[in-house]
DNA sequence: GTGGTCTAGACCACC
DNA sequence: GTGGTCTAGACCACT
């Protein structure tokens, strides 16, 4: 389900919050659906339930989830997400637009591959 | 031409760094234009020449500057730029591109704010 | 009538008080009148008896509402209101005014939200 | 600078995390002013220090504080804050004056209650 | 010395 | 069983 890299700057708990995040993005978590325990998926990465339970912190704090104590953590609907978060990735949609462009990847790609995306769910 | 924050959680040499590789990409930095040299740079900014340098190796090694002894820091033609930082824009791209599909924001408003940043220049 | 949310981390009976205490402040459960009984309440909101009975408890603690044995649940007078629970509202009304001043909310614009609740029922 | 009360129900970094937003609001601690280190206030207030480290981190989500780290944690400016919260505050500001309104409490007396605020520091 | 991360292990309340 | 909180102690990178 998830891939951790020990060598990645990144904090473990941040890899688990993007890759998380990712999965909802791309369908493969579906709305509503329950996600694996706080303790099961510290088992199954091998890591401290502390450092699940961060990521999991994180990701109700964005909107992605919720957690119900006692019954499991839950996707979100999509429409539950921080309006900020949005903003955010806006932001960093132009600028990383802006510097392909200027690198010469033609804007109709980009659209094109936004199209893709639509398709098949990416990555 | 540049502006610092302090409270930023990125170090000083990736904010100087950042901020030109934006001038550069927005085009207030035309190609093949001289740069302000190191020590000029850090005056101005008010920080230690070795930042500046540092951001400036930083560019240079993904290809958006060369500098010649003696003479100075110029900005690359764009096609000089390394391939992989172009791949890493494009990973970008797609993620930022499929989480904002996913949050509800259209794929044709997308593609209208990248025909927006080709004609005026991005932020 | 009222809508619970699952998701919320609040209990369902302080779901179900809050709810019912909402629409006595805004005068869409006059004083006096007859609350549904606990059993057709729970029956409309396909939830347990014990936990509209507890939130119908915790109202009449409060002085909200009051209950004739044999005869149902009614609208308190508004005089009949615990003391202890308006002196801790004042506290909450003064902590959030004091952050929403500090925040650049102007004074005027806040006894201006109080006037909108006077003429027509909040929310 | 803060009381901590174990009988409490809200759990101890909320009750930090809270207490310091209430300083910095009233005043208290003025907007760039250094907070004790981590460490300190962790002994100060005789609790662990990843507990103060909690109550930092949420504050700094909501924009009221930020960390510089080696250099150590400093009150931000109040137009940092996040929107989302004021929003939020709007809310809670807007039932609590309807239900004190139906209480039988005079607009103008919460309109006073303001002006009191913007003169001296809330409580 | 600072903030930041991670682990191990414990306890609680709720279901 | 679940999530949530707290402690103790360790290590890291940066100043």
């Amino acid at each position: 389900m998830l891939s951790l890299d020990y060598r990645d700057a990144r904090p473990i708990y941040e890899q688990v919050r993007d890759g998380l995040r990712r999965l909802m993005v791309t369908g493969a978590l579906a709305q509503g659906e329950k996600l694996p325990s706080v303790r099961a998926m510290a088992s199954t990465l091998a890591i401290n339930p502390n450092t699940i339970q961060r990521a999991y912190e994180a990701l109700e704090a964005e909107g992605y989830l919720y957690s119900v104590p006692g019954k499991g953590s839950f996707v979100s609907e999509n429409t539950g997400v921080d309006r900020g978060r949005q903003e955010r990735l806006l932001h960093t949609f132009d600028q990383t637009a802006a510097e392909l462009l200027y690198l010469g990847v033609a804007g109709d790609a980009l659209c094109a591959r936004i199209a893709n995306l639509k398709g098949g769910a990416a990555q």
